[in-house]
DNA sequence: AAGTGTGAACAAGTTCACAGCC
DNA sequence: GGCTGTGAACTTGTTCACACTT
């Protein structure tokens, strides 16, 4: 029964379902893997194998129904739940976060903000007021929290990640060039844009590609 | 000669050099195999293929001397030049990102920020006063510009990569969660939040873990 | 003695190709 | 007839294990 899935595979999950989200608005209610492949850039049978991870969504001859497979897909996600979501740090990529609209259009919602600074504990963003740090271990005990955002100045990072373990926060998203240390039950991703450019600038770098 | 290097591999080079400038600022001067494996949670064996397929860097019975090393990831990486980077779109996100001292520190030099809204144009950010968007072509046969950064509102995304393309921007960083179309020497990568957050609830919803 | 560099063994991930079903 | 689902073939990427160097 359990067999164990891949990682790639549940990353390219949401790809997937974000470009069924996009044709069913434009009113598509079939898709073959053959399609769905082109635009997204997978061939067809690695779509379908990853599909068949989970079950069997096709219809033989046919093709996927855009509306089965999408809720197939949320539902293997989680994406059918709404998710409680921190943010610790509101600098100015913080605040850009923190009031990013597609979190709770997509579940995710921010139910609370903390930053060190008490020029910015007191402010509204995006309906929340920002509290202390002070507050984040105590709140923690009392209400859920699902993922925490790490937004803080690269020195604080592990030691934000280690309040929020401590608070029994399951999933966290870095967004500080820092490595952060978890215990492997924890969910983390980084996004480090400098890493991306450095990988990029090889390619510049050596145009004799193949990429 | 022309070996084709593996992308993870390429992927994997910005983190080693991140590791070996921070243990430089702390005087370490020779590491192994080993030591970098623990820290940067990569198999020792992984390290030293990787390395290998670009030189012989390492000393035996040694291990890697620090800035030796260091020298050859920059060389290899493209990080012994300096880049010159646009950004286009200063809404929230954008200023964040035109703000961040990060890049320049890794010779990542923000030249010009571009955006449409009146509002915006002509204020300025990190030292960098804001253009219209409608400058963003013919600039671009003027003056070089290796990156661009996209940080528009999804729906023009496609549109602004498709100008840097025309311009000669060999990189693009998209901030926006629209999937881009470039040739495949065009050199791209993607940061949308959402898709590491979705990944990451599957995770918390199927706790039979494995990760 | 310690630790690299690397072919060979192994594991993971992708694509093929076709049986099966609509 | 067309397209899925999936073992098997293949390709890519990782780890092993040891000869070699200092």
């Amino acid at each position: 029964m359990t067999m164990q899935i891949p990682e790639v595979v549940i990353d390219r999950l949401p790809i997937y379902r974000g470009f069924l989200v996009r044709i069913k608005e434009e009113g598509r209610t079939v898709i073959s893997s053959h399609e769905l492949g082109i635009e997204l850039d997978v061939t067809p049978a690695q779509i379908r194998k990853d599909l068949s991870y989970f079950g069997r969504f096709g219809k033989q001859g046919k093709g996927y129904v855009v509306q089965d497979l999408l809720d197939e897909l949320e539902n293997i996600l989680g994406l059918d739940k709404q998710w409680s979501v921190i943010v610790i740090g509101l600098g100015r990529l913080g605040r850009a976060v923190a009031s990013y609209p597609g979190f709770k259009e997509e579940g995710f919602n921010i139910t609370s903000c903390y930053d060190v600074s008490s020029e910015v504990i007191g402010t509204t963003i995006n309906g929340i007021v920002v509290q202390s740090i002070e507050d984040l271990q105590n709140d923690l005990t009392k209400k859920h929290v699902d993922i925490g955002i790490i937004t803080v100045s690269s020195e604080y990072a592990q030691n934000v990640a280690d309040l929020l373990i401590k608070g029994g926060v399951a999933a966290i998203l870095n967004y500080t060039p820092s490595r952060i240390q978890v215990p492997k039950e924890i969910e983390l991703k980084n996004i480090n844009p400098i890493l991306f450019l450095q990988s990029m600038t090889y390619h510049l770098t050596n145009l004799n590609k193949g990429n």
